[in-house]
Order: structure tokens, then sequence, then C-alpha cells
DNA sequence: GTACTTGCAAACTGTTTGCACATCA
DNA sequence: TGATGTGCAAACAGTTTGCAAGTAC
């Protein structure tokens, strides 16, 4: 769950002559320390919090840069907007509950058996894996 | 691969008290001869083909009355806007071609294996399971 | 100093809604 | 006939863009 670190990501800016802003190290911060994953709105609410001045374009624009430079990466959850997380090293899927939203995040040599035989039957080569498992988790369940 | 059939969506729209329009018939068509996966602004352009009349918001009021009435459902495909499809009795998942955009549609028991051992794990209950693998079809691979 | 960034407002895309007219049952 | 559905235009949400002023290097 360890993602690139603030160096690590400072560093992609620089070596692409990027510049490094207060603006964007606090973009940074906010989707580094947000362990579920929150939309491009959610982001732009807390970064005010601590910049009144930031517009939502320049978050915006930001999410979409340190996505090129493949610091964090964009999610298509089950609603309707852009949900953004650090990028990590392993590749790894979604488990939502639909109670709290809460986002767990998980991986399984299962998918990896489960890729490799869908390509095989149909011919694929598979670059990218989405996998969404909805649901309730265990504190949600009993009073539903 | 076979959906709803067109008198099941019909009585489906009877049994509800929604009457039988033109324009749901035509939706339904387009809906069911879209082997690929198309999105409203898709169906509207070729609804309007044959039928010059037809309105967006029909369309999308219609595509969201079908979802209600479990005849289509809506996907998240990668991109940004909903695709609809017909809604098959058994569980599928995606496999989409990054080349030519087509859509494949399977299901695999080791799906079931991953959604067990992940819901055992974490305490969950899955509902919904969502699969999208994206790649390049046996077509599309030598030439690109 | 200069190229890169920002904030603001305006534009754009996908989707929904209010309302008067049309139409299915 | 009366409830339901349609088309149109206007409203919305999320996202992108043009431009003048500001800032990192």
């Amino acid at each position: 769950m360890v993602g690139v670190s603030q160096e690590e990501a400072l560093e992609a800016l620089r070596l692409r002559g990027k510049r490094i802003t207060a603006q964007r190290g606090l973009i940074l911060d906010i989707v580094r320390e947000s362990y579920g994953h929150l939309d491009a709105g959610e982001i732009y609410r807390r970064a005010r919090d601590k910049d009144p001045r930031i517009s939502l374009s320049t978050v915006y624009r930001n999410l979409n840069l340190l996505q090129e430079l493949g610091v964090i990466s964009e999610l298509h959850l089950d609603e309707e907007h852009h949900h953004y997380e650090l990028k990590e090293e392993t590749e790894h899927h979604h488990l939502i509950c639909s109670g709290c939203s809460r986002v767990i995040e998980f991986d399984s040599p299962l998918v990896d058996r489960l890729v490799e035989q869908v390509a095989r039957e149909q011919g694929f080569h598979i670059d990218r894996v989405h996998i969404d498992l909805v649901g309730l988790c265990g504190e949600c369940r009993p009073q539903q």
C-alpha cells in the first residue's frame, strides 16, 4: 500500500523539466494521505482547506500531469467521476464496500491464472486488468 | 451471448404499466444488434437514422428505464461514458481490444474462485463483480 | 529573464429535467 | 379520456481551455 514517495514524485517532475510548486506538493500530499480514493472535487476541497487560493483547474491539470508522469493513476470505480491513487509497483485491484465506501486493495495469484487462461482462449495479449468487487464489508453487513 | 428477447423486454414494460412506443422498440433493437457496446450518443445517432425526430433525452430516459426494468445493463468500460448491453442471464466480464474496440464477453470458474477467496480473506459479502481485461486481439496484434 | 504555472471565467461534453404537446391503451 | 411519453430548450455536473498575471529556476 506504499506508493511512489514524495521524493520520487518530485524527481519525476524535475526530470521532465516541470516545476515544483506549492500546489503540486499539496496535491501529492493529499493523494498520498487518502487511503480511500478521492475524486478531483474532493481533492480540491481538501487542498482549499490548506490553500484557499488554489483553483479547481489547477487540481485537474496537475492530476492529469501526475498521471502522465506515472506518479498517480486514475481509477474507474463504479461511479461517475475519476478517482486517483498513488501508483503502486504491484498491480492490484479494488474491493469496494457499498455501505461505507471504503476501498481495499487486493491481489491474488488467481488473477494471473484467470488472465492467462482468457488470453490463451481468446488469442489476446492483455495489457491491463481492472477488477472491482463490490459488496458489504464486515462492519456494514449486520446493520443493513 | 443471447440477452433478453424483444418479447421479454416488451412484457417487462407492460408489467410495469409502461407503454410500448416506437422509440422504445427502436432503442431496444439497436442495443440488441450492437454486439459491441454502444454509448448513449451512438445509440442516439443510430436511432436518428431510422427516426430523424427522436431526441437525445428520449434515448437517455429510455436507457435508464430499461435499466430499472432489468432489461439492459450499464457498463463502465475504460472510457468516460456509459455503455449499454442487453442483460444476460449469466454473469460475464469484458475483454476489450484497444486496437479495434471490439468487446468480447467471457466468464470462467476461476472468477468464482477468486471472488470466494477474496471475500473470505477480507470478510466481505460480494454483490457485484466487474472485470475488464484490456489488450490487443489476434487481428490487431501483428500490425501494432 | 523566460518559460512554466496559476487563477479566473468561459467553453465543452455527457446527462438530467421542466414543460407543453402528442400518443398509447 | 387520461395517464404516460416525447421533443425541445434549458439546467446540471464534471472536466478542459484561453488568457493575462504570477512564479520557479
